[in-house]
DNA sequence: TGACGCTTTTGATCTGCGTCAATGCCGATG
DNA sequence: CATCGGCATTGACGCAGATCAAAAGCGTCA
């Protein structure tokens, strides 16, 4: 793959290969999946001449707990940590986004939660100012931005009783389950097979554990012969065994 | 006046005395704080005409989780516990509505968490067709609402860092402070209370903790002098030491 | 006034998961 | 191919908070 030049740390500009939107937002891979949908033909070609396309390689950083919000994106490829950090240097992953996904969906004046690319990504990109001006046009965008923030809204929820209330067994369970059903929105995944792309350490901050538990735990799943570990991910063998657990 | 069917044998209309909105929006003592902040005059009256207050008393049942949603709250006086339950019978409370809250916010079809008066309160009640349709006819409403539900959002990462990251004692200070904040908010509260109308075994809920725990964690508070607890609540006596541990 | 029911507090003990430490694994690099 | 650095795994041990149990407070009611 060609590496486009270098623009700022590690962001880039989109090259033919990690293009995932093209040059056309009709042809968008995500676009049935993302708040892109509430929009017609015509209004998808406005929202496009401000769209830009970003790409990040590993580890990146899209955007900082506390930095003004500037740009607002549209995940199209690969998957970003959200984080937010206490001052000793905890912290709790609050979710994992995957294509599809919208960040910035609150319109708030300030992030707050930093992004990091877990894998390289592609982000259809628009800077806040011309993306409020265009919701603001459309209030079925406003809508379905909202729709999109209830879900968000339901999933924080789900998480609440997932750290407040669940045991470690089941922690696990319950992300695999989630990782299991959100793979299979996204195009071009492979039925079976439970991507894992984030490291211990981000499911573990994620799930309120520690890495040597979310190590052990899945290591004594492997062991129980409820799944099998492969390389990027795990597959389930006792399905049921993770419907029984899972929140 | 057109009435939704009741869910709770609790449940009763509006006398004088318990009436917070009163005969008119324009005069509502939770107008500013609530989604109704939005309206001009003219779509207060409007919105006023589908409104119907009800009164719920201590420990009635608002809605259920799985419920059909067929009317939404705005909540004018008192306190509610918002509750996600497991098969098994653990709760997590997901969080407390105080006055000014607005509970449907999502327009999802199915409530997703239960909703209990821990005080007897009042609602201001609109039937979800209703509102659903006024808020089509008024975008700035649903931004509002989504505005709403933005904050609602980040409060939710707030209590993810909370349960995952924090301490019994962290968990306690950080809680009696966000009381102490979202009171000061609510017209005629007494400074320097903090309110507490919720049980121990709600807070326990809340924070992920037992009720032990929590009632250990603050009589440690009063022993160590960092506050004093009073009738229905608590006060700080060193608001530095909770400044500091909160999140 | 005393008995009842419910909530809160307090004490004793237990345990799930964290902490600390070492080892293993694997891809990158020279 | 050997070395290195980052991540994952595994084991031994400790502790914060859960569990179990009992007592104390407190509002209600006959």
């Amino acid at each position: 793959m060609d590496i486009p030049p270098r623009h700022s740390d590690h962001e880039t500009h989109a090259s033919c290969a990690l293009r995932s939107r093209g040059d056309d937002c009709r042809f968008c891979g995500v676009r049935h999946l993302s708040i892109c949908q509430a929009l017609n033909v015509d209004e998808l070609a406005q929202l496009e001449k401000m769209a830009s396309d970003s790409v990040f390689e590993e580890r990146a950083v899209l955007f900082q707990e506390e930095d003004e919000v500037s740009s607002v994106f549209n995940l199209t490829a690969g998957v970003a940590r959200l984080i937010r950090s206490l001052p000793d240097g905890r912290r709790q992953v609050t979710g994992f986004a995957l294509p599809g996904d919208f960040l910035g969906i609150s319109l708030d004046k300030t992030w707050r939660y930093s992004a990091e690319a877990v894998t390289p990504l592609v982000a259809c990109r628009f800077r806040r100012s011309s993306f409020e001006a265009f919701s603001e046009k459309n209030p079925h965008l406003i809508k379905k931005m909202h729709e999109f923030a209830s879900q968000e809204l339901n999933m924080a929820q789900d998480h609440m009783v997932l750290l407040g209330r669940l045991t470690a067994e089941e922690k696990l369970a319950s992300f695999l389950v989630e990782m299991k059903k959100r793979w299979a929105r996204v195009a071009g995944h492979e039925p079976g097979l439970i991507r894992l792309p984030m490291g211990r350490q981000d499911i573990a901050d994620y799930l309120g554990l520690t890495i040597e538990t979310v190590s052990r735990v899945i290591n004594q799943m492997q062991r129980d012969r409820k799944l099998v570990i492969v390389p990027d991910g795990v597959r389930f063998v006792d399905q049921n065994y993770f419907d029984d657990l899972a929140l």
